[in-house]
DNA sequence: TAATTTAATGCAACTGAGTTGCAAATATAA
DNA sequence: TTATATTTGCAACTCAGTTGCATTAAATTA
């Protein structure tokens, strides 16, 4: 459905996206506008601002909804298919600007991939 | 921990995947063997077998578990590195024999790379 | 500026996949 | 056949995410 007004949640999420380069997760967004914000209000808010192209999800390896901030998207669609590169040691989450190539497979009409990739950060890989 | 005993639960659930060449829902295989084997057994019996290197398991789009046969894999660990289809109309998810290219990344050391990629399959592809 | 309209919010209750603890059942070794 | 250790079923739980509905508050209009 997208954003319509310009309320006090939604510029108090976009915030936390200016702050913060990376991916973080919906729960992670919870935790910190907690008692701001009512946790269904954060789903929403963040459901509108994909729809609008300026976020886009996905989820991580055990299955939690991640946000990030969109660079090429528009209400028209999401062109998101970068990956995505999750730590396992500090669990930080980044979008990638590389490409992963996909191949053509026989038979089969590629629409979308998605890459997680898992692997240490460099904070974590000394 | 793996799979010790030869149990009847362990027997209709290989069964399963012995007539189902690509990869099953959790939930499917729950639906399919309900009444005879109770939801926490199966939970517990395809962690067994993922441990054994039978099975590999992983999410879909939507953070479901799906388990798929192994092919190179042991107890000593899991190569299912290969990416999974998932056909957006009929649901269907087969394992993919190809091989995906995962460039190196500066300053990251990257360990595994999990690939979903959605389209349509061979049936719903006209 | 006040009144009106309609989107956005909070709350409480719900959903559903997956997990846990424990007693009962059953496969396997002795 | 008996002993013992694994496996199972059950019920209750966890927790991320959703839904319905009444209330609040942006934005538009008069």
């Amino acid at each position: 459905m997208g954003i319509i007004r310009r309320t006090k949640s939604v510029e108090m999420l976009l915030d936390e996206f200016q702050k913060d380069s990376g991916a973080i997760s919906v729960i992670e967004l919870i935790k910190r506008v907690n008692s701001k914000i009512n946790k269904t209000t954060v789903y929403r808010v963040l459901d509108n601002l994909e729809d609008d192209g300026i976020l886009h999800s996905f989820l991580d390896k055990n299955g939690i909804k991640w946000y990030a901030k969109c660079y090429d998207c528009s209400t028209a669609g999401h062109s998101d298919a970068h990956p995505h590169f999750q730590c396992i040691n500090c669990g930080k989450v980044d979008c990638l600007t590389l490409e992963v190539n996909i191949p053509k497979i026989p038979d089969r009409e590629v629409m979308v991939a998605q890459v997680l990739i898992q692997g240490k950060c460099k904070a974590c890989f000394v």
